[in-house]
DNA sequence: GTCTATAAAAGGATAGAC
DNA sequence: GTCTATCCTTTTATAGAC
């Protein structure tokens, strides 16, 4: 039988990271009390405090996390092959990506007002370095003559936007797959930058 | 001299909604009291049951006063010419109404998780009407061969995200008009749906 | 229509026992 | 490492005076 007083799973602290996860996703990390996530993992409030100094932490940590696991994850990414070829690969990546974390990504855009100074200022720095890793391969395509945009700057955010918001309407249950959908933003994001 | 108690200025109704509003936008309504909005339009916390039920009311007026007056604004634009004409006239209002209203659109997609589940559902309505208007001029372009696109919903779906992207970035100082990107995003969207 | 006062609940965070 | 207990602040909403 479980122990329900002085329990030492060894877990409770990836448990509190995917339980403050998950309800600062679903209500917003100002309508999530630190009793409410401590409920979720199993423990009372005050034992949170063994893993983070203040609930301000928990949030940025989270968010920290998912912005380096992207830019990495996308730095490991082949690079070989032209614009269009890296332009495919980073509509394909970033939908994947951010389709395989939904939670971390509402986070990162929704949570960026409830971070202190300090703490913005890092989060916007990684974005700003992702989203520089897509204008870099625009600016690459109009230099090579296969893109034609005005702005590279414009477009870069245009077809972000555009990608991410397959998190706000896709459902793996539909009568789409997830590859399904890559290939049709692909082309349409190929057509919005040529000819 | 102002008077400082009974006050009866006759706009505290306006103004609570101004401020909410704003503060809404900017902190996030659950971050926001009762207080922190009285004391913006200067009056006492009591002071604001006279003009509604409670918090949650507001934050539901707000965001139907804006759906409903989005709609019957993208209602009383022009409807001659073809899909292509249709297409650019609604990538422009799109861009125009959303910049000029970016608190009321910030808090429409921001604080649906803050409604009840009935008030969700009337906002949610309103938004898949107004989707659905774009996903019409879509599919008349399909029908009539100037637009080239394998799913009218995704595509509609896709132009909305991009499009409502301006707000994330423009900035009335900076190096380009409103107009002129309105000229950019409309040039892409037009080329993402055609040949 | 607004004020003051207050009820009743919930919040973040800490102290000390085990 | 976790619990219980608690401090202190803040919250939404209401009651009744003016």
């Amino acid at each position: 039988m479980a122990r329900t007083s002085g329990s030492h799973s060894g877990i409770t602290g990836p448990k509190i990271l995917q339980e403050a996860l998950r309800l600062f996703a679903q209500d917003g990390y100002a309508a999530v009390s630190m009793r409410k996530i401590a409920a979720e993992v199993g423990v009372q409030a005050g034992a949170l405090y063994n893993y983070t100094p203040d609930k301000q932490t928990l949030l940025f940590g989270l968010m920290r996390n998912h912005m380096q696991q992207l830019t990495e994850a996308w730095a490991e990414q082949p690079t070989d092959g032209g614009p269009k070829a890296q332009l495919e690969r980073f509509v394909r990546f970033h939908i994947r990506f951010h389709h395989a974390r939904r939670d971390e990504v509402f986070i990162a855009y929704m949570e960026l007002r409830n971070l202190t100074p300090e703490n913005f200022e890092i989060i916007e720095a990684l974005r700003r370095g992702y989203e520089n890793e897509l204008e870099s391969i625009l600016k690459a395509g109009v230099a090579s003559g296969d893109f034609s945009v005005p702005d590279t700057k414009i477009a870069a955010m245009a077809l972000i936007a555009m990608i991410t918001g397959v998190n706000t309407w896709f459902r793996e249950t539909g009568r789409l797959s997830l590859e399904d959908v890559e290939t049709i933003y692909w082309d349409m994001a190929r057509k919005s930058v040529t000819g």
